[in-house]
DNA sequence: GACCAGGCACATC
DNA sequence: GATGTGCATGGT
């Protein structure tokens, strides 16, 4: 057994269900808006809504940022909580005109990762999740995402108690994990694929690959 | 028709 | 700090 756990479960994800490469979206800014389009949402529907965006010419901050809460609302409505998202997103574009003037996300880069964390969660409608996903996938920061995925499968596993905080189980992983952009954005999104495919709310136990190194879950 | 999907804010105890 | 609730679409 290797003296690193999570570093064990990587690899065997990684060999399991391959690369990943992980955020889907074209820019950082879309990275941006997906992170918060898709709180709690389907990936696939979020993706009708980003189409949209870009159908309407507003996957920019400058031209996102002037349109109107009731037209960003009927845009992104198959992302669902749509009256929902449209303030989130006014409210991120708030944020983000005063701290870039609307240029590209570069204007970040001299700030230092814990400032930028506490700003993204001063925003109304960004979370710890969501401030997470902003600012590895769409700045390359040095943070790791906890997500519903993340939980079930550790919590399964008895890796973390059923409440445990979302600050415990990151701190998991940044504490047994060599510090590393890509290696937080594949680990992420390889236990994303994981919680698809195998550790479902019906879970196909006889197909998880972490069976061997951890051996049978409990089902709650 | 029930359940699920890459959360979050807010109220209440 | 823990627990409960509203928010909503589209696929299975």
């Amino acid at each position: 057994m290797s003296k690193n756990l999570f570093l064990e479960i990587y690899r065997t994800l990684h060999s399991a269900f391959g690369p990943q490469h992980w955020w889907p979206g074209e820019t950082p800014f879309e990275m941006m808006v997906g992170a918060i389009l898709t709180q709690n949402t389907n990936w696939a529907n979020v993706e009708r809504a980003i189409a949209q965006l870009k159908a309407a010419g507003l996957m920019n901050p400058r031209r996102l940022g002037q349109c109107p809460e009731r037209r960003l609302a009927r845009l992104i409505r198959p992302a669902g909580y749509f009256n929902i998202k449209a303030r989130r997103l006014r409210e991120f574009m708030r944020w983000y005109e005063a701290r870039t003037g609307n240029g590209p996300v570069e204007a970040l880069r001299g700030v230092r990762t814990n400032r930028l964390r506490q700003e993204l969660l001063s925003i109304s409608g960004v979370g710890p999740e969501t401030a997470d996903s902003i600012l590895l996938y769409a700045l390359r920061r040095r943070v790791f995402v906890v997500d519903a995925y993340t939980r079930r499968i550790l919590f399964r596993h008895r890796l973390i108690r059923r409440n445990a905080s979302y600050d415990e189980i990151q701190q998991l992983f940044h504490g047994s994990l060599p510090t590393s952009t890509p290696l937080y954005n594949e680990y992420h999104a390889l236990i994303v694929q994981s919680g698809k495919a195998v550790c479902r709310p019906k879970p196909l136990c006889d197909q998880c690959p972490l069976l061997p190194l951890l051996g049978k879950p409990k089902l709650r």
